[in-house]
RNA sequence: GGAAGCGUGGCAGAGUGGUCUAAUGCACCGGUUUUGAAAACCGGCGUGCCCUAACGGGUACCGUGAGUUCGAAUCUCACCGCUUCCGCCA
């Protein structure tokens, strides 16, 4: 959520911020109704303030009681119903007002291009050349069913299209990922969560989910309960609603949870194998810092992703998102994007973003700084990293010329010793 | 799932219809005293919003929501959470 006396401030930033974004937001109607709130809640309170007051005047006349007190009564009733009419066209239009506030956009950073779509990103940085082939590397979907690891008839049988199986050694590498994913973040001074995968539809507006983007989650209409589509959602709203103390940020957490998507509207669209799944793993990092330190923080989360597929040995990139492109709650996104040798394209693993102060709103996550002040804090997150893709990356960068896979160094601790996945 | 009890400020804990902008204690901050510290004493000490150039004033919040009343922390109803017991169960 956006800060409406900054709006109210200046209007022309936030014009162009949105502009930018391809938002067409109606800023002079958002105006008008902020000023009509106000007027209702200054005449809504000073008629409180009478009736308060009236009541008051009650209590030493109620022993007596007769005429006066009647009297007096029926005084602090008429004020009273005048006082509960303007207040409930008060609430109407304050909540009309948060209502239209909470499909509004973070404007972005001013250093993020300005662009239409995922076409205007920039290339940030590339790190690693094309691995090379003295044989035709398969794509993960033929090579993974090939070795007996991946299963997507089975997963298809159970679910649907869009849920896949892993079979030994690739439902052990997969684990393998996300314990090496987290004891990277564990050194990296990160503490480790364990959470809910079902939150409340208060949860998912916090972090700014709902109410726009409702169709893509998976509800249990019976508890009025929603699957989350990432980590990023409850490990986010751990502080929701509290005031930090200051001194202890930044707060660097990661958690691993499953992550459900409905993808709707993106059937066919780099569907094939697991590059796009309704559920998948993922390791988060989420970070509570200060507005001073954001930014830099968000460098420095971004490097954490990126040792990871370091680590890996796997060919990436980074894309700074364009104002088009970036998502509804962030101000400054960046991508990571491996390379999958099978199918010749690059595929997200990771978005690393800074969502200012437009999460901490929603969900009123304050910290108490040096002076005593409770104040919005800023809030990260970064994928670290998401499972299928990386999975398929490895498969595809480290396979063999007989179909094996070798398994990266860092992950063979995790595997008992592995080095090479075989038929 | 059933029953009972309980949800008050950072913590503990009073308050059961009117001066509650919530007693008291602890913690915390400032001051006095002290060589320094402790103790003692004095003062301060929640959050959001509205009005104001400012000083200041107002309003709302005692788990959440609705209701009764001129007036609700206090009464009524629903919901949520916690604790204990029972049932079921990984």
């Amino acid at each position: 959520m956006i800060d409406l006396a900054a709006l109210r401030k200046d209007p022309a930033t936030f014009r162009k911020a949105w502009g930018d974004r391809g938002a067409s937001v109606d800023v002079d109607a958002l105006l008008a109704q902020d000023t009509q709130v106000r007027e209702l809640k200054t005449r809504t309170e000073s008629l409180k303030a009478e009736l308060n007051a009236a009541s008051k005047a009650i209590g030493p006349l109620a022993k007596a009681g007769g005429a006066a007190l009647d009297e007096a009564k029926a005084k602090a009733r008429a004020l009273g119903d005048q006082a509960k009419a303007l207040d409930a066209e008060r609430e109407a239009a304050e909540k009309a007002l948060s209502d239209a506030l909470l499909y509004l956009p973070n404007p972005c950073l001013a250093e993020v291009p300005v662009g239409k779509d995922a076409a205007d990103n920039r290339v940030a940085a590339v790190w690693g050349d094309e691995p090379q082939f003295a044989f035709k590397p398969k794509a993960h979907w033929d090579l993974a069913p090939a070795l007996g690891i991946m299963d997507f008839e089975r997963g298809a049988k159970l679910a649907g299209s869009g849920f896949v199986t892993l079979r030994g050694a690739g439902a052990r590498l997969s684990r393998a990922l996300v314990s090496w994913f987290l004891d990277c973040h564990l050194a990296n001074g990160y503490t480790e969560w364990a959470v809910p995968y079902l939150v409340t539809p208060q949860i998912m507006q916090g972090t700014g989910q709902l109410p726009k983007f409702g169709d893509q989650l998976y509800r249990c209409k019976d508890d009025d309960l929603l699957l989350v589509p990432t980590a990023e959602v409850p490990v986010t709203n751990l502080h929701a609603g509290e005031i930090l103390d200051g001194a202890t940020l930044p707060l660097k957490y990661c958690a691993h949870t499953p992550c459900f998507r409905r993808e709707a509207g993106a059937a066919g669209v780099g569907t094939r194998g697991m590059t796009r799944v309704h559920q998948f793993d993922k390791v988060e990092m989420v970070w509570f810092t200060t507005a001073e330190r954001s930014r830099a923080d968000l460098e420095t989360m971004r490097g954490h992703a990126e040792a990871l597929l370091k680590g890996l040995g796997l060919r990436h990139r980074v894309l700074q998102l364009c104002t088009g492109d970036t998502g509804f709650s962030s101000a400054c996104t960046f991508d990571l994007e491996v390379w999958s040798p099978g199918t010749g394209t690059w595929l997200e693993v990771s978005s690393c973003s800074s969502f200012t102060d437009f999460q901490s709103r929603r969900a009123a996550i304050r910290a108490r700084g040096a002076d005593g002040k409770p104040q919005l804090i800023h809030t990260l997150n970064g994928s670290g990293l998401a499972l299928p893709r990386c999975l398929i990356a490895v498969l595809e960068t480290w396979q063999q010329a007989d179909g094996s896979v070798i398994v990266p160094p860092v992950l063979r601790p995790y595997l008992g010793g592995m080095e090479r996945i075989c038929k």
